[in-house]
DNA sequence: TTTTTAATTTAGATTTGCCTAAATATATTT
DNA sequence: AAATATATTTAGGCAAATCTAAATTAAAAA
């Protein structure tokens, strides 16, 4: 397979992930997230229409081949290895794993990447309840999902919380849950669907179905 | 500390060890080692001299200064901690293990260096038998001594061996000791100095004095 | 001590990845 | 359908790290 520059890769990645969202990049768009200037942009995507990784034609926006979403997915795969790498064996908090992990993907090895998956016994999920491409490239697309639609004992992290109030936010803040806060369902009670909850090394404790219900969680397949 | 590419990190690390052989290290010198044209140790040398990391006049080579030796061990400690990684807990050989810390070590998180150092469990030597500076960049000065000085029940490996002739090729070759083995002295006897040898996961196996003292190795301080 | 050879440096390019400012194409309003 | 605004591309530059070919300096030989 073709080696890229750092770079390169960075902009693969980026242009996948915002692929998820539009069907289409923009230049601007993509010169936001990656923090460069538009210019920039036009001239990396012609460097990458040349080795058949983006389709483009100017004026027109920009998304991956085939061929380059293969490779993005080989990024993303090394990128949430190495942050559950950091995250279990090297006890980095869940914030901290990206910054380091936005480096170590682009070292290129192959067998690295395959030995390291071994040695993490193939983890599905990174630290953020994303989930992590196999070696084909398989990847299991996780939506979010209500807390309270969360099967038992399975980890699952909060990712977002449909409701922006601030008696919402005080209850979250109270119970020490926020984005990246890591639960797990223990118990659902019939009488009133509230739930038994863990999170971290704490007493399990109990929540309302009104709040479950709008505590969105990654993963947990 | 001041950050440096990966290029001016090899250059440094390349200088260190050159410096260990020689007092001064030659443009034409460290050229041959990192694989370009004297041209490009020049230009380079005058930007490592404004970084104050190396001393040097034209035409009279250079050396590190106080400042280049400690970051030229910080990236020897680096390179040797992944080394440890890839051979002891993702089962590299010791052989492909330098290829791939030759990029692992310009990751430039100090907390992922000592996180490592410590989920590693402070390892002193790398798989080759090279020593790895702490995190204060104290690095053991180890020499090679011949097999037959090793301590017992010590993992050493074998660096070097102090004859060239057929015959001891031969003997070596039958027993499957060559650089990079890794052998451990179980017993020594007293009534002709031979020596009990344990490499990889075979059966022990005795030596005579006269090759054990031929057989150089490094580390088991 | 010259002369010759070898090592080193300088001059001038090239590639990658980025930038600013200006031009141009597309989209949105009137 | 113009006119205006926004998005995108082009033109021209810059810094890092490399190179080749041409000086230049130092070392070795005569
Ligand atoms: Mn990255
Ligand atoms: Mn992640
Ligand atoms: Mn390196
Ligand atoms: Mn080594």
């Amino acid at each position: 397979m073709l080696n890229l520059s750092a770079s390169e890769e960075n902009y693969i990645k980026t242009i996948f992930h915002l692929q998820e969202e539009e069907k289409n990049v923009t230049t601007n768009g993509l010169a936001a997230v990656l923090n460069t200037r538009p210019a920039s942009i036009t001239d990396m995507m012609k460097k990458l229409k040349q080795k058949k990784l983006v389709h483009y034609q100017p004026y027109r926006g920009f998304r991956l081949t085939t061929g380059g979403n293969r490779y993005a997915l080989s990024i993303i795969r090394r990128h949430r290895l190495w942050e559950f790498f950091l995250f279990e064996k090297l006890k980095f908090s869940w914030d901290e794993v990206h910054s380091v992990a936005e480096e170590l993907e682009h070292v290129s090895s192959k067998k690295l990447i395959d030995k390291l998956d071994e040695f993490l016994d193939f983890p599905r999920f990174d630290p953020h309840g994303d989930p992590i491409p196999d070696n084909q490239g398989k990847i299991l697309k996780t939506r979010q999902i209500p807390l309270s639609e969360m099967p038992l004992n399975r980890t699952a992290v909060v990712c977002n919380v449909g409701d922006q109030s601030a008696s919402i936010l005080e209850l979250m803040d109270h119970n020490k849950i926020g984005i990246g806060t890591r639960v797990e369902v223990k118990k659902r009670f019939d009488f009133d669907h509230s739930l038994e909850i863990k999170i971290r090394q704490q007493v399990p404790f109990i929540i309302s179905e009104s709040l479950a219900k709008k505590i969105f969680v990654k993963h947990g397949a």
